[in-house]
DNA sequence: ATATATTTGTTGCATTTGCAACGATGTCAA
DNA sequence: TTGACATCGTTGCAAATGCAACAAATATAT
């Protein structure tokens, strides 16, 4: 039997190439936004729903909670985002964008297309496949 | 403008798929090999080059040099990786595999491709144009 | 040969992470 | 209502991580 080769190997190929991309991309609006990966994902995650709790983040995200809750109290500590408490539901945390969060996301919505853009020309006509591909792997259980 | 959509956002699916997909495939072996993701990548990868130094892993798998250094020496603490400084270069560390860390890659191999088929049989035919793409990724300067 | 610079692997340290426990709130049934 | 149970967000804690500093070994230059 040939031996086992890692760099053949789907979950080592694409957590190479996802930590890559994180990175380059998190390198392109740091030194503006200062955001680590999991404020950014908050942070982008609020600019399109305007008043969500803590819990609805943890589930779109696909991040644990409390990661989520301290990525909103540090981003709360910069004056990005708004923490209520629900009054409906007073275990639910209102997260929303401050105004100055929402500038924030003005500045980076277009370096984050950008990127997006930068990466599909990369792969050129494939892109598209590529990403129906990705989606059926987010869809599985696996 | 459409408000930005970290769903649909590139660094972010692949990141999600590729956390996703080494959950996965470490739930499967983990019961039998007890091994972290940084450990089977050594692992891994000393079964197919068998002498190796800290640094030849590091560039190989994508890895810093601490988190190898310390993987390394958990294997070495269970008995699966053997530790000898190299005479030629006394720099460098000889890594190989002992008879028990050839033993366990013999058991994980046959589960590591069978993950692997799951995943490309999910895929179907898009598997092959997957992976090409994946590799234009690998290989980019991101 | 000697001094300087580079490479290699380990370790200290501060930060981040995941998980479980917890208090607070809310739901439901009897 | 009361009591048992579920849900939400935070926090304590141990483990993992990234980075810089470091000692040891080697390479390079003068």
């Amino acid at each position: 039997m040939a031996s086992f080769m890692l760099s053949d190997f789907l979950p080592y190929r694409l957590a190479v190439v996802a930590s890559r991309m994180s990175g380059a991309y998190e390198r392109r609006h740091s030194s503006d936004s200062g955001l680590s990966v999991p404020e950014w994902r908050v942070l982008a995650h609020l600019s399109q729903s305007s008043e969500v709790s803590v819990r609805e983040i943890q589930t779109r995200v696909d991040m644990e909670k409390s990661k989520v809750s301290r990525a909103a109290s540090r981003l709360e500590a910069q004056g990005l985002v708004a923490k209520v408490v629900n009054p409906n539901d007073r275990r639910l945390v209102s997260l929303s964008l401050t105004s100055e969060g929402k500038a924030l996301m003005v500045r980076l919505t277009p370096i984050a297309l950008q990127f997006q853009a930068d990466v599909r020309a990369l792969l050129g006509a494939d892109a598209e496949q590529f990403e129906v591909s990705l989606n059926k792997l987010m869809k599985a259980k696996l």
